[in-house]
DNA sequence: CTGAAAGCGCTAACAG
DNA sequence: CTGTTAGCGCTTTCAG
């Protein structure tokens, strides 16, 4: 910049705010100075920039794995609604860690991003977290997963309904014992189970202990938590799996014991990842919109970053939506 | 740090190496240093230490498609092995675009990072970018796609190994007439594509023009090419399809039109996928070590970030290994 | 072992 | 429309 400004014959200044089109500088001197500019191959040093103006224009996003494609599919929705605005994206995954999340958080946060997205591994949001976030005064959006103990941005979906929908579509579909590979102790582990509990009331089934057992979110877990519902004396008819990995194992499961997916036993998941179509058995979904939940917390956050003025805190539900293929499918 | 300084009454120069732990500072100075950045919850400011260090402690990835789990699983593999050394990660997403490709590579490299680590779409590498990442002196990595016309580091996979072990097993499960659904013009396409070709001279059978279809990457892209080849008169019996994703099409493919994987046609990929086990049938595969490639990259790139002088560009050849599920099992 | 001086590359605020 | 002055928060260098 200073080399500009000397070949030029005018100060660094002048460089400086042409370069940024800034409104007071002459045509004519804009033009020689990007001429320049373009024939030294100048970049502007954003390191230098971001120590005064105070913005990076890198926007941080912390979540849990990005092999789930449901984060992938989330992630490529923030990239694309944030890098149009001119953000980069730092992507941290904190492999479903509550301690490396905070790790992640801290080193994003003092390398001052200015916006910060999380699908949080926490349940109970700790103090430490929040107040890290708060005095740094960097706004953030939670997605998907939303930990007690803050009121914050949050883009999710409607985790009852999705548990809900699910189970009575099973049951619309003639399954009288419904099973459900629940998710972790987290909100959206409980919401679908509250979801699935209602449904069952809703239809005058009556809820059986036996029939709710933990699969956790992968397909090895999905698989184990089938194969504990087929050794119940009476096995379920239809089961309401989590997540579409977890419901991925579970057809395999149910293959593997020799028994059909829908005729012995139906099975529907949630997210409907890309693949869902492609598995052994095509498999029926609550799609959850992945991207549009990316899409919505980077409108969210750029909204935040670029007001002065704190807002109030907004919550966005995304509603889920049945997708049915034919694991499900029994008329 | 000036509010420690003058809280302890020493000089912020003695803060700022206490801080660091510099070798020549009292214990007790760094202690009490350190107990009141604690108590004042102080955050280096690294925008400010990158300014004068030019060293940012940021690692670019500029990889096609985070939601190829290919990709995602590189990118897991480079986490691991760069965030113990320091680094943070800044994933962009080209989606297979050349310019934007461009674009993301000049935002990083005007955000002064350290290295970069690039999956790229280019086939040929233009000369903009090679001058881009020369002239900024940032060490980089190339990973799965190698470009021509550089002679770069580069971590990748035989690809012409691939295509040859993958046709030749299939021979070995007694196909006679082997298909290819083919990648794009790119080193990776070619070079499978080239393997292939290679097998069936080994095998003593004859290439047919007709038996090698474009096929894209991803699994509807897989399908229509599937469905090319069943139109044939007469159509394959066997089919080595580009990468797992294409190969999840194709099976739909086949299956759909009323025949069977493997006894009509049998398959088989290359990637090996996480979801591979759990497609309609499980799919055989030739697996390239997804994870290992990125850490093999990180590893590679952190040797070049911490040395001065740069060293001789490094070429690492990861070999591809055959994995037989049902998709291709006929004996 | 500690500190004073200088500057990284850039921009905000104000004065010509 | 252009330029001057000051400083962002930190580190490097060198002198106490």
């Amino acid at each position: 910049m200073k080399d500009i400004a000397e070949d030029l014959g005018v100060s660094l200044m002048t460089v400086s705010k042409a370069l940024r089109s800034h409104t007071d500088i002459s045509e004519e001197t804009r033009k020689r100075v990007l001429k320049r500019a373009q024939e030294l191959d100048y970049r502007p040093n954003w390191i230098a920039r971001s120590l005064v103006t105070r913005r990076t224009y890198m926007a941080g996003l912390v979540i849990p794995d990005l092999m789930h494609s449901f984060f992938a599919e989330v992630a490529k929705g923030v990239a694309r609604r944030l890098e149009p605005h001119g953000y980069q994206i730092v992507i941290s995954n904190s492999d479903e860690n509550v301690e490396t999340e905070q790790r992640q958080i801290e080193m994003l946060a003092s390398r001052n991003i200015d916006g910060l997205i999380v699908a949080s591994a926490q349940t109970t949001w700790r103090k430490q977290t929040i107040e890290l976030l708060q005095s740094n005064k960097v706004p953030f959006v939670l997605i998907d997963r939303e930990p007690a103990g803050v009121d914050a941005n949050y883009v999710g979906v409607k985790d009852e309904e999705i548990g809900a929908m699910a189970t009575e579509h099973l049951y619309e579909q003639g399954c009288q014992r419904i099973a459900h590979i629940r998710g972790a102790e987290t909100p959206n582990g409980v919401g679908r189970l509250r979801g699935y509990k209602r449904a069952l009331a809703k239809c005058g089934l009556k809820p059986r202990a036996d029939y709710v057992v933990d699969g956790g979110r992968n397909d090895t877990e999905g698989c184990d938590g089938m194969l504990k519902l087929l050794a119940l004396a009476e096995p379920p008819d239809g089961v309401f799996c989590y997540n579409d990995p977890v419901a991925a194992g579970a057809i395999k499961g149910v293959l593997d014991s020799g028994l059909r997916v829908p005729g012995d036993v139906a099975i529907i998941g949630a997210g409907n990842v890309h693949y869902s179509d492609l598995l052994r058995v095509p498999l029926s979904t609550v799609d959850q919109s992945s991207s549009l939940i990316g899409e919505t917390a980077a409108d969210l956050l750029v909204a935040c970053m670029e007001t002065k003025t704190p807002r109030q805190p907004k919550h966005t539900l995304i509603p889920p939506r049945l997708i049915v293929r034919e694991s499900s499918r029994r008329k």
